[in-house]
DNA sequence: TGCTGTACCATT
DNA sequence: ATGGTACAGCAC
């Protein structure tokens, strides 16, 4: 078993293999599948994953492992062999797969320097360059006086040498610790032989004299007030030594938490955990839809079927749309949990989920709270996965590998037998319809645990006050609730459902509208820098004072972003005090909990916001909640969008009347009839999942059929056009009849980054050799992504159509 | 003849 | 992805 098959760090389709590498003596005893490894990749060293120990190789020149970066593997055998099963699933390289599941800082950075090697003198250029340093960094030759050339002779002459070079991104988190180092009668001699000048340093020895224990040293410097001087003076006469040790960076502080026991169930909560519990006990996998409207206690059923986990010494994943939306989830986790809970999420910085990761990877914790790709967590005796608002999209990964976390977890779920639990108020029709066909277990939980009524829905013909007379974006009944809400002192949520909360540019004389040179797409106005900036290719220009096209100075940024709202809001209500939260005011870390702490202390009337207010969100002195424009998503061309639009006017009504104050929900629309609404304000799921499905039937949509998407790319128009063309056609040759494939279509967004996009869209209900064939076809363009640069990109389960 | 840009090719 | 190489085009 001396030779390791390892998946080297080449994100490219033809190295989307396997290379096997000799492992050398000093390594054999401890090298496992697992692990990360340097090896030599044609000129140069690259990082890359142990999948497979073996004996023999059909490849005769193996070169050897140069390093192994890991002492105990960081994925285990089970994940090894999921991000195998994902690579196929998701059409994607086997390289990004383990990528996708491990904390950023495992991945390698890549360094190149040069090496002195010669004394005697190189060209003058070389010399300037080392400056007497035996090793520069390569990319010094940038911007010098040396030329390629003079390198390559130098090289050749062996005057200098190109070290490849691969890093670590990990940094670990140290404290310093001071402790003395002789025994006390020696620390009482020194104390007596010090000079009488050096008060704090006597202070400080005398301290050690009776504590022999290793302290932190900023501690000591705080308690003595002084500085490290001192300490040093001491350490120099040997009397005391510092030291450091490791620390995680902890970004919750365990205390801050209060313990929490668990809550008296409802009947119909013990009715949906009982068969949890028994799958839990009996080591069974199914996997259980529970819908239960807002506020029924979905969470209390997490917390105590994850309870009788830890019991029995497995371990728990809990995953969250986005965990720093909701600190009052990770609140209630670690309040019941306490320490025994990591928390893996965006809002930390690359070290904290370093660290949170290493405490699932060394069992020092059984439960694991996190977004999306926690679902990775590498747990070993899994007692259970949980997804809470199964329905977020979020849970869909848009880069390769395009994953969605439900399919992991349940596929995981098959493999430790353990329950996968899906909590929604709004489950996914894919899910819902899953459950009706009992491939799901289906628990409902109908009443909200204090019995409290769903608050009001109005819904609001906003057609009707045109005809009144009111052009304003609030209607009058919303105006008159809002000001005897506010006078009452009661509190307002208004959302703003829109998905981009983009604002562009048009110019009100020509109506220009200023566009992404390299992309088909508005540029975004930003105010905070006065730029305009494309969403896609990142490119950036000044806001003009006049228009590029007609030169009139009416050139104005529209779309009715938060900002405008905020502005009529206050003209039209003056006493409110306004809170808004979008992109501009939330970009700062923390400063989303900041705007949510400001409005829960009642330092603000009414919170504006996007999408992002709809979630979690639990406050008692609401009353209100405002649904600006109900319907603008059901315009989109996406065949979600009436489910998006019901889903979130649900979501949204439930942060109403949460406590004693009853709740009003007000919901403005300009087609008030449309099913999402007007059943979104009955809260009828129900009858909104077969209304849906009746849709998703009649054209076809899932889950009545599966979709892929594959996306073609290329700079040249026609050839974008062309070679879809192609792809459509070797698609229709070997499909099933039944099967239908929509395209060439130019995507939504037509060109990024200067290369034009179509796409292809496959509605199929059996296809087993789907994935084969797009893998075929990938191979039969391999010439033309290799040479001519074309793309292709499959998404294998789309969300966004784009 | 030597320098520069580029298409192509292999990577265990 | 990325570095090496063969080769074409061009200035001297």
């Amino acid at each position: 078993m001396n030779i390791a098959k390892v998946i080297v760090d080449v994100p490219a389709s033809s190295i989307n293999q396997t290379f096997d590498y000799k492992i050398p003596e000093r390594f054999r005893a401890m090298l496992l599948p697992g692990m990360r490894v340097i090896v030599p990749f044609g000129p140069r060293k690259i990082m890359g994953y142990v999948v497979k120990r073996v004996n023999e190789s059909s490849f005769d020149k193996l070169k050897e492992i140069a390093d192994v970066l890991d002492l105990t593997p960081i994925l285990t055998p089970e994940l090894l062999e999921l991000g195998k099963w994902l690579a196929e699933k998701t059409v994607s390289l086997y390289i990004t797969a383990f990528q996708a599941m491990l904390p950023q800082v495992l991945k390698a950075n890549y360094k190149k320097e040069l090496e002195r090697l010669s004394r005697e003198s190189l060209s003058a250029e070389l010399e300037a360059l080392f400056a007497g340093r035996d090793f520069i960094p390569y990319g010094a030759l940038e911007n010098s006086q040396v030329n390629f050339h003079q390198v390559q002779k130098a090289i050749q002459n062996g005057d200098i040498a190109v070290h490849y070079l691969v890093k670590s991104r990990v940094t670990k988190k140290y404290v310093t610790y001071l402790k003395p180092t002789r025994e006390v009668h020696l620390l009482e001699e020194a104390l007596q032989d010090m000079s009488g000048r050096a008060k704090k340093q006597q202070e400080l020895l005398a301290f050690f004299i009776n504590q022999s224990q290793a302290i932190e040293l900023n501690s000591v410097l705080k308690q003595f007030k002084t500085t490290r001087s001192t300490v040093n003076a001491l350490v120099d006469k040997g009397l005391l030594a510092t030291f450091k040790q490791e620390v995680y960076r902890n970004p919750y502080d365990d205390h801050t938490f209060e313990e929490t026991e668990a809550l008296e169930l409802t009947v119909e909560q013990r009715e949906a955990i009982e068969p949890i519990k028994q799958n839990i006990k009996e080591n069974a996998h199914d996997v259980f839809l529970l819908h239960g409207v807002t506020g029924s206690g979905k969470t209390e059923i997490y917390l105590q079927a994850i309870q009788d986990v830890i019991d029995k010494g497995e371990e728990a994943i809990v995953l969250v749309p986005e965990i720093s939306l909701t600190p009052q989830m990770v609140k209630r986790f670690k309040g019941r949990f306490g320490s025994n809970v990591a928390v893996l999420h965006s809002g930390l910085s690359n070290g904290e989920k370093y660290d949170e990761w290493r405490r699932v990877h060394r069992r020092e914790v059984q439960v694991v709270v996190g977004a999306r790709s926690a679902v990775f967590a590498p747990f070993e005796n899994l007692g259970i996965i949980i997804i809470d608002e199964e329905h977020e999209n979020s849970y869909k990964q848009e880069d390769q590998p395009r994953y969605h976390a439900r399919d992991v977890a349940v596929h995981r779920g098959a493999y430790h037998h353990c329950p996968v639990i899906l909590g929604s108020a709004t489950p996914a029709l894919e899910s819902y319809a899953r459950a009706h066909k009992a491939v799901y277990k289906l628990s409902s939980l109908t009443r909200r645990t204090n019995d409290k009524a769903m608050p009001d829905v109005n819904v609001v013909d906003m057609r009707k006050e045109l005809h009144a007379g009111n052009r304003s974006m609030f209607s009058r009944s919303l105006k008159e609730n809002m000001e005897k809400r506010i006078n009452r002192g009661e509190q307002v949520v208004l959302l703003l459902n829109r998905r981009g909360y983009s604002t562009f540019i048009m110019c009100r004389e020509c109506g220009h509208v200023r566009e992404c040179p390299h992309c088909d797409i508005a540029l975004t106005y930003h105010k905070y820098s006065n730029q305009l900036k494309c969403h896609y290719c990142s490119y950036e220009e000044p806001m003009p004072l006049y228009c590029p096209s007609c030169n009139s100075d009416l050139i104005r940024f529209f779309g009715t972003g938060t900002q405008r709202i905020e502005e009529a809001l206050t003209k039209l209500i003056p006493q409110a005090r306004v809170l808004r939260m979008d992109v501009d005011t939330t970009r700062r870390k923390g400063a989303h909990e900041k705007l949510l702490n400001q409005f829960a202390n009642k330092k603000a009337d009414i919170l504006l916001g996007t999408q992002m207010i709809a979630k979690g969100l639990d406050f008692e002195n609401v009353t209100l909640v405002g649904v600006l424009t109900a319907d603008s998503m059901l315009n989109l061309p996406d065949f979600r969008a009436s489910e998006k639009t019901f889903q979130l006017l649900t979501q949204v009504s439930g942060r109403a009347g949460r406590h004693d104050l009853p709740g009003e929900v007000i919901v403005q629309t300009y087609t008030p009839e449309h099913y999402s609404i007007e059943l979104a304000s009955r809260y009828d799921y129900w009858q909104f999942y077969q209304q849906e499905m009746q849709m998703r039937k009649k054209f076809q949509y899932p889950p009545y059929v599966f979709l892929a998407l594959i996306t073609i790319s290329h700079e040249n128009h026609v050839k974008a056009v062309q070679s879809t063309q192609q792809i459509v056609k070797s698609l229709w040759k070997h499909v099933r009849k039944e099967t239908v494939i929509l395209g060439p279509t130019p995507s939504p967004i037509a060109r990024v980054k200067d290369r034009y996009r179509y796409q292809c869209m496959i509605k199929y209900k059996h296809e087993p050799e789907l994935r084969t064939l797009i893998n075929k076809i990938n191979r039969q363009f391999a010439d033309e992504i290799n040479k001519h640069d074309l793309q292709i990109s499959v998404d294998m389960q789309p969300y966004q159509l784009m």
